[in-house]
DNA sequence: TTGAAAGCGCTACCAG
DNA sequence: CTGGTAGCGCTTTCAA
């Protein structure tokens, strides 16, 4: 009984006598015997894992979105191996060459960084499939921000309002930059002043958007409708509107979030589903694993509007609009 | 200039010539050349990964954590290999054996499965080290569930309450059942009546707390004050609560979820510290995979209760206790 | 300071 | 149906 026959069983290969594969069988379980997978990698040249790189992993929307891809890499017999950028674009090149040296058979990455060409020489064996943000020259699968936002803004505006504020203006983010931007069309299509002290330029963290919110209500002419540019920035609303009790005050948030429904009233928010993205994403790795040629693809993910509430308030009678 | 030399310099050895390095360093960056950690680990017999895995990464507890894991495990240069069992214990298995066949330095485990004895064989390579749920002859880092759950209902009691429901009394985690068992402990101290009704059995889920609460609240003696199990069940008690506008009945839950603070009242959790469990967790498998010989050890993390209002709101006049 | 050779555990290729 | 041999990319040991 050699190696070559052990090797044989283990792989499921079919020449292998009956007798002789059940022997073989029953000594792997006496011996505990685990094939290393390592080693069959470095040999067939196949790697066996995916490398995943997101932003951070306590973020709501990425664990869900890591969760999704395991479970699907599960199916092709893939491991996953789990890596954090923390936004920053130094730590995700080093995050980058060591998902690279771990030879991963590809890497699904939030990117953080402007220029990734540095990754171009790594792309034929080792292809890349960008999440939540596009990258020129790189395949992504995304939502659609602009649009998205487009119809949260055009719906305020049905209802009547004409004070629109947006919160959590952060141009570290590229999405946000987008929603921002459908954001300003909508208003200058309705020929409404896009006045800046209605979004404020800040970070699109829970605490500053609590901060911004009570600002903008202090204002003489306050907002009627606020639209939060992401998740975060929900919750810092929400936490400010509940807080001052000012609950009257129209908002739809980019982003579920937890309990957003159990609010009163419940928070009308843009939902895109991790999971889908997730899938849909390492879907597209497995399709460049097979043919790295392929040219790089824009895969657009369908957001939904849950209205819970918040986001169908009308503006207060008397109010100007 | 051998491959030998090579190896060198990018293990950073002494002895090469400046000269050399230098003349290597340049190669390296021209060819883009990134060395192969499998191939390296292979070799030397030490991996340089580690395997984590927990019930699901859609647990804001677990992402925390894993979170924390990865963040310790980059400074010792570790990869993270992650990986979920969806609570289920042939999955569980399933998982463990990829693991062990990735080779993976040790690994950190939320356990599922009541044996691990399977484990046996390969645990003076590879150690395990539990968390949140301790199993017998393993190490494990865990929060002192019954502890902290007594001094919650002791603070209720303190308050004037005697109607105190448990909701999530779900036998499939142990961690749930010594708090129930903590609850129980405490009610027969101060002499009140163990009512089964005030603690259904029922799925420590976010829908069935919520069902539950509604029925506990429609009771003829409704409870006055309600122990969440674990934050699905306290996110669930919060959903109903505030559909039925009862937020004056007390509140609080096992486990921080965002938004508790936002709400109002603020809702009272018992916190476990996700990053500090994880670093400790970490910390410990280092420590046994330098020393796999050492006795297995039971890490309790300190909870702490954030006190937000709806754990201190007292019974209502009148009310029977 | 540098290099040659062996071998980690596996599979591809070719023989028997 | 079964087995030998070579070699994946690296490090270890010993030698120059």
């Amino acid at each position: 009984m050699s190696i070559k026959t052990v090797s044989r069983v283990v792989n499921n290969e079919v020449s292998v006598s009956p007798a002789t594969r059940t022997r073989v069988k029953r000594s792997i379980s006496e011996l505990d015997y685990v094939l290393d997978t390592r080693a069959r990698a470095l040999k067939s040249g196949v790697p066996d894992a995916v490398g995943v790189l997101v932003d951070t992993i306590a973020d709501p929307f990425f664990s869900s979105l890591v969760g999704a891809i395991e479970d699907r890499a599960l199916e092709d017999g893939l491991s996953v191996i789990f890596a954090s950028t923390g936004f920053d674009s130094d730590r995700e090149r080093d995050q980058l060459l060591r998902l690279t040296g771990q030879r991963v058979r590809g890497i699904i990455l939030a990117p953080v960084a402007q220029d990734h060409s540095y990754l171009g020489r790594y792309r034929s064996t080792m292809p890349v499939v960008m999440i939540d943000r596009r990258t020129e020259g790189f395949d992504s699968v995304v939502v659609d921000d602009e649009k998205a936002t487009r119809g949260a803004i055009e719906g305020f505006i049905s209802r009547g309002h004409t004070r629109i504020a947006f919160v959590g203006r952060d141009e570290r983010f590229s999405t946000v930059i987008q929603r921002a931007h459908g954001y300003d069309q909508v208003l200058i299509k309705h020929n409404i002043e896009v006045d800046p002290a209605m979004s404020p330029p800040s970070a699109a963290e829970t605490d500053s958007a609590k901060s911004v919110t009570t600002m903008l209500l202090s204002l003489p002419q306050p907002p009627t409708a606020i639209f939060a540019a992401n998740p975060r920035s929900g919750m810092g609303v929400v936490e400010a509107l509940h807080g001052l009790n000012r609950t009257d005050v129209a908002l739809i948030s980019f982003g579920d979030f937890s309990l957003a429904g159990a609010l009163k009233p419940g928070v009308t928010c843009i939902g895109q589903d991790p999971h889908r993205i997730g899938v849909a994403a390492l879907e597209r790795l497995t399709q460049l694993m097979d043919s790295p040629e392929t040219a790089p693809e824009e895969i657009l993910i369908e957001t939904e509007l849950l209205q819970r509430g918040s986001g169908e308030l009308l503006p207060p009678r008397g109010s100007k609009g």
